[in-house]
RNA sequence: GCGAGGGUAGCCAAGCCUGGAAAAGGCGCAGGACUUAGGAUCCUGUUCUUAGUGAUACAGGGGUUCGAAUCCCCUCCCUCGCACCA
């Protein structure tokens, strides 16, 4: 039968949203549980992943109101930075590749216009993901606290944030290179080329450059690998290009033009005093630093003036650029015709070998070279060839005892050590470039400038970060990998630059208005605000009104009421509720978010919430998980390689949905999204909705047996199954019980002939109460259809009542008895006509009791329950049997638990056999009959009897 | 390389912290039932062997233990992060 779910849900959204069931108020009476997830940056369309973790908060929400708490569960958006500023000008633009995905996941067209805006962008998307996902998904949040980063009143309470870190000494200034345009000022690099016009890809690299003393003035080059300068062998200098002299304090260096335009943004008191054909270098001998040893000036044609200083230190063993320049060199004639140089320099420049990599030789250069199959220079593999070497020898090489002091360290080490060095000696100084060209808006190239005054916040203070670490032993943090790690992620986390300039949305850093707070540090203390955002966007409280004062106040609880409400302007009484609200919600409970938030997002969180809150405010707990992949890696929001949500929702239903995230594997891996999986949580919810419909329906009703004390033991044990289960959060589990077990076992009940009106009532209500947190639309429809009060969703979950072992154990042996005499009929290929049933001689059973007291105080062992048996006269009898019984048994009673064994002696299995011979007959369709192997006149015409044990009943088939 | 996680049946995936029964559940597959307005449902089976038994498994190797998928060591393979990007 196939189900309406998309209005099924629509009804019940409206219906949870008219009563108001979303709604969190303080209710002093009531716990309270407060949890988020990790809002999203607003940058377009989200895809099914996301909703993955989305869903988990919802369903862990829902099921801490269903167990007694007053659950908080407010959402927002993350808006900061460029994205909303590049998407409105790509609309703008009329970027057809955006527009298209725009109208593929379903925006209007005339919403264009709106797009425009940067703010229209935010706006719009902020309705697309309250509306179009989490309302449409089913979630219970709080939509008046709503908040985004964009809000004027969440700038204040950034604002405030600052000044509080300010406070505690974790904000200073330093200084900072970023990209900036000489018009312009600071510009944004990035793929999206919303400040730029040309080199979105570019990034900012660090150059070592090297001061090559040629008699009084300096050659110098720049390099991304200071650790190879034990290799250096001689000098590149390229003929054609004519460099400039500049004067750099009392030093004289030669650098191309451009490197002399850029080292003057970068370095103070530059001065271009001269110009030097490359020509005129080529044969002069220069002083390699770090290793003093003169090394000749040779040409080579593959130096860019527009990159670096335009002048290359050459280090063959590990450039694959300056192998193959060195092989060509010594080939070339007019190094002796033209240059003058002799045959004998040229030779005795030879590589060096300085870095061991696994899986190359001595020259990881030539073995790139020869890899790559690169020929002469210019080749343009040269540049994969280049990456390769670098990669490689940054982080697998050592360096070898060709390297002085530095010999056998990795090389990711000694980078930086050999850099400070030949720093602290004066043979070199630092330098950025971008890796490609990059030219404004404006058309003016974008060069690195260094920046004075930069501010950053100290997550390196050694204080904060033990403070921090010292908490997250009490916090619950799942999974318990990273409980145990992120202590080592606190401590490897530095100072980060807090603000930026340029093209950027978001809060004004409160203490220079130049600057803009950036994205990852306006997103670390939110969570507080959605115990505040609620008055302001009803307007009780307005941005103006959001002073120093006022956050101190209602969260730091500083100050006296009447004062802080006359400097404010709010009133007392508004005051007073919304400082017992930030009180009485806060610490933040679980912080759900995915698995990228673990190095960044998390740390930065329980720092700043650490460097600002009192103890009694610290979060309480993170959650991490992990994400749902495309089968070939592209469910990536922007490629649009998957279904938008609104369109699987409306394909597989909310609940479906739901119900795979929250069973297909546990929270922490990765699973690959696959529709046709979707398809069979889809079928399944199906199957639950007609099997209990038809509970609902039918008509029959007849007294309560055994097997209903079964059924709701069943049930019984598998509420105390799931409340364990949620103790960890583990939906997974939750899930198994629910929509498999709990199905089973209406099931088996029904199969047993169970149709009891009141029992099933009791089952259903459990069950559909059970199945709220991940589906609640069907749970609530459900719910209504059998005529239960209220709303599920409102509901409360039982306490476990009685659990019958015994019960459940009897049912398990039938099930057994069942198996076994099917295994039989195929083992050995009978069709039984007629099914005999032994039950255990008694003495067997007494054995068992035996064993069961002696475990209960600890004595069992073999010999003590043989004597046991012994000591008992009827037992004794039967000698033999019984010691080797009571062998068997002592052993694997001693394996098991008490609870395992004692319903197999407490039952009746006689009697219970008995009354299921009927139901046994008709399932097997042969008829069964059942004996005690202590009766007098049993049929055994195979002596079949004496082999039953308890639990294991002997069986016939003729 | 450093850091983290992982390698369980045809596939996905529990179990591993807290060692004690071929190993949940799902998918797929096979047989049967019921039906063919369905991406159906129900039952049974799905390592080998076998009157319900027994044997053998948890990347590979070694160790601890009466007993290991689970704890320890070594090796191989896979995935992710390595920063200013949210």
């Amino acid at each position: 039968m196939a189900y309406d779910y998309s209005e099924m849900e629509k009804k019940w959204q409206t219906k949870w949203s008219d009563n108001e069931l979303n709604i969190a108020n303080r209710d002093d009476s009531k716990p309270k549980f407060m949890l988020i997830f990790a809002y999203p940056g607003v940058t377009g369309y989200l895809h099914v992943g996301h909703l993955r973790g989305y869903t988990y908060t919802d369903a862990i929400g829902r099921y801490k109101r269903m167990t007694g708490y007053n659950v908080l569960f407010p959402v927002g958006t993350h808006a900061t930075g460029n994205g909303a500023i590049s998407l409105a000008s790509r609309v703008s633009n009329k970027d057809e590749d955006l527009i298209d995905y725009l109208i593929r996941n379903g925006c209007p067209e005339d919403k264009l216009e709106q797009l425009k805006d940067p703010m229209g962008v935010v706006n719009f998307f902020n309705d697309v993901y309250v509306n179009d996902y989490w309302k449409k998904f089913g979630f219970l949040a709080d939509w008046r606290r709503f908040t985004c980063t964009l809000f004027p009143d969440y700038g204040k309470f950034i604002q405030w944030q600052f000044k509080k870190l300010k406070d505690a000494n974790l904000l200073f200034q330093k200084p900072y290179f970023a990209p900036a345009c000489p018009n312009c000022g600071p510009v944004a690099v990035d793929a999206s080329e919303t400040d730029i016009s040309k080199g979105g890809n570019a990034e900012t690299q660090e150059y070592t450059l090297l001061k090559f003393k040629c008699k009084d003035k300096y050659l110098v080059a720049a390099t991304l690998r200071p650790e190879t300068v034990y290799g250096q062998v001689c000098f590149w200098v390229n003929p054609e290009v004519e460099y400039k002299e500049i004067k750099k304090g009392e030093e004289t260096w030669i650098v191309s033009s451009q490197a002399a335009e850029k080292l003057k943004l970068q370095m103070n008191n530059i001065e271009i005093v001269g110009t030097i054909l490359g020509h005129d270098m080529i044969g002069w001998m220069c002083e390699a630093p770090m290793i003093h040893r003169d090394i000749p000036v040779f040409p080579a044609a593959f130096c860019n003036p527009a990159v670096g200083t335009g002048l290359v230190t050459s280090v063959p063993s590990d450039a694959p650029d300056d192998w193959i320049s060195l092989e060509a060199v010594k080939k070339d004639p007019k190094m002796i015709s033209e240059y003058g140089l002799s045959q004998e320099l040229i030779d005795s420049v030879v590589p060096i070998s300085i870095i061991s990599i696994s899986g190359y030789g001595d020259f990881p250069a030539k073995d790139m070279i020869d890899k790559f199959s690169i020929k002469e220079p210019g080749d343009p593999k040269l540049v994969d060839a280049k990456k390769q070497v670098y990669k490689d020898g940054y982080h697998m090489g050592k360096m070898k005892d060709t390297c002085g002091k530095f010999a056998g360290m990795r090389v990711e080490e000694a980078k930086d050590k050999m850099k400070d060095a030949m720093i602290a000696a004066g043979e070199a100084e630092v330098f950025h470039d971008l890796t490609e060209e990059v030219v404004c808006r404006c058309g003016q190239p974008v060069h690195i400038k260094k920046i004075d005054d930069q501010w950053f916040i100290n997550y390196g203070d050694q204080e904060l970060t033990d403070k921090t670490s010292e908490h997250c032993k009490t916090m619950d943090i799942n999974p318990t990998e990273y409980y145990e790690n992120i202590h080592g992620v606190l401590n490897w986390f530095r100072e980060r630059a807090c603000v930026r300039q340029g093209n950027w949305l978001g809060t004004k850093f409160p203490f220079d208005n130049k600057w803009i707070i950036e994205a990852i540090s306006d997103s670390t203390l939110y969570p507080l605000y959605y115990t505040i955002s609620l008055y302001a966007n009803e307007g009780q409280i307005k941005p103006d009104n959001m002073t120093e004062d006022f956050f101190d106040y209602v969260v730091l609880e500083k100050g006296q009421l009447s004062d802080i409400s006359e400097k404010t302007g709010i009133n007392e009484e508004l005051l007073e509720k919304i400082r017992k609200d930030v009180q009485y919600w806060y610490p933040l409970d679980i912080n759900l978010g995915g698995k990228e938030h673990m190095t960044v997002h998390f740390p930065v969180f329980l720092m700043n919430h650490q460097a600002i809150l009192p103890e009694k405010m610290q979060p309480r707990g993170i959650l991490v998980n992990w994400y749902i992949t495309g089968k070939k890696s592209k469910i990536s929001k922007s490629k649009g390689g998957a279904q938008p949500i609104p369109g699987a929702a409306q394909k597989f239903g909310v609940d479906a949905m739901r119900l795979y995230y929250a069973h297909v594997a546990s929270m922490f891996v990765d699973v690959e999204w696959d529709e046709d999986i979707v398809m069979t949580y889809r079928q399944r919810l199906d199957r639950i909705i007609g099997t209990v419909e038809d509970l609902i329906t039918s008509e029959s009703d007849i007294p309560k047996s055994d097997i209903d004390d079964w059924l709701m033991s069943r049930f019984n044990t598998h509420i105390t199954e799931i409340r364990t289960a949620m103790e960890k959060y583990d939906l997974r589990a939750t899930a198994t019980v629910t929509y498999y077990e709990m199905l089973n076992d209406i099931r088996w009940y029904n199969r047993r002939g169970g149709k009891n009106k009141e029992t099933l009532n009791n089952a259903l209500r459990i069950w559909i109460q059970c199945m709220m947190p991940v589906t609640p639309h069907v749970a609530e429809e459900l719910w209504n259809k059998a005529g239960f009060e209220n709303f599920v969703s409102a509901s409360q979950l039982p306490d476990a009542d009685v659990i019958s072992s015994s019960a459940e154990y009897g049912e398990e042996l039938i099930r057994e008895v069942m198996a076994d005499v099917a295994q039989i009929e195929k083992v050995a290929n009978v069709n039984a006509e007629k099914i005999v049933l032994y039950t255990s001689a008694a003495w067997k059973v007494n054995v068992m009791k035996f064993a069961l007291e002696m475990k209960e105080e600890n004595k069992l062992d073999i010999p003590s329950l043989t004597k046991r048996c012994m000591s008992d006269e009827n037992m004794r009898k039967n000698g033999k049997a019984v010691s080797e019984f009571a062998k068997k048994i002592a052993t694997e009673f001693s394996r098991s638990s008490i609870e395992e064994k004692r319903p197999i002696v407490d039952l009746d299995e006689t009697a219970l056999l008995r009354s299921a011979e009927e139901f046994l007959s008709s399932e097997l369709g042969t008829p069964v009959k059942v004996y005690s192997a202590d009766e007098s006149d049993l049929y055994d015409p195979q002596n079949k009897a004496k082999i039953a044990i308890p639990g294991r009943p002997a069986i016939l088939l003729e």
